[in-house]
DNA sequence: TCATTAACACGGG
DNA sequence: CCCGTGTTAATGA
């Protein structure tokens, strides 16, 4: 377990502290799209990202998902933060892209490190930074990109998060996402297929221009 | 104008 | 047959 925090965190986090979560961290895996956490649901224990990677969604009063942003390894979730210290129910709803592995640390734990560890004092806050950065570039893209950039931009960030030319998605499924309707993704896939931007291929979506 | 909804045909697994 | 895909027509914001 040390070395896998280590491989991830020796950068940011210092020896003593990485002992101290291979002692009271609970690795635990996930496969892709579980939920790890739902609206409504209450954090007790704070996740650290090994590998794979997560998504973090929003949700409307219908039931309707709108992605927000990817956590990868090395990132935490700010969400979980304020809700394990304020004690609130989570806004957000937290699914696995790929399969996952993550250290669960209590939040005793986490409240404790920050008056005794600079190094995790840091880490908190810049993945605060980092999370509202990404909630920034969220809002942009909704509020100032139309649909098609949007879908773009989508398809860009998904392509470098699996680190592969090639998405394995339905048009259903990013419709989910962009929470719009297939019609209109399949419309658009296929004007950018047409742009020579991308191949489509049933269940499957090729890039062909990086 | 552009998105959404419903409906339909096509085809691969 | 079922599901994903591509398209159209009607309707709405």
């Amino acid at each position: 377990m040390i070395e896998k925090i280590s491989s991830n965190y020796s950068f940011l986090f210092e020896k003593a502290l990485i002992e101290e979560i291979s002692e009271v961290g609970i690795i635990k895996k996930v496969a892709k799209d579980d939920v790890l956490i739902d609206i409504g649901n209450y954090v007790r224990s704070m996740p650290l990202l090994i590998s794979g990677a997560i998504k973090i969604l929003r949700q409307d009063n219908d039931g309707n998902d709108l992605l927000l942003y990817f956590l990868e390894k090395g990132d935490t979730c700010a969400m979980t933060l304020s809700c394990c210290l304020g004690q609130h129910q989570s806004e957000i709803k937290a699914v696995a892209e790929v399969d996952t592995e993550l250290i669960m640390i209590p939040v005793q734990k986490m409240e404790e490190w920050t008056s005794k560890y600079k190094s995790w004092r840091n880490f908190v806050f810049e993945s605060y930074h980092n999370r509202l950065k990404e909630m920034l570039d969220a809002i942009d893209s909704i509020a100032f990109l139309k649909l098609d950039d949007r879908l773009l931009k989508y398809l860009k960030d998904k392509k470098e998060l699996l680190n592969n030319d090639l998405l394995e998605i339905t048009h259903q499924q990013i419709a989910n996402d962009l929470n719009t309707s297939r019609v209109v993704v399949s419309r658009l896939l296929k004007s950018l297929e047409k742009k020579q931007i991308i191949k489509l291929e049933r269940n499957k979506i090729r890039f062909l221009v990086s």
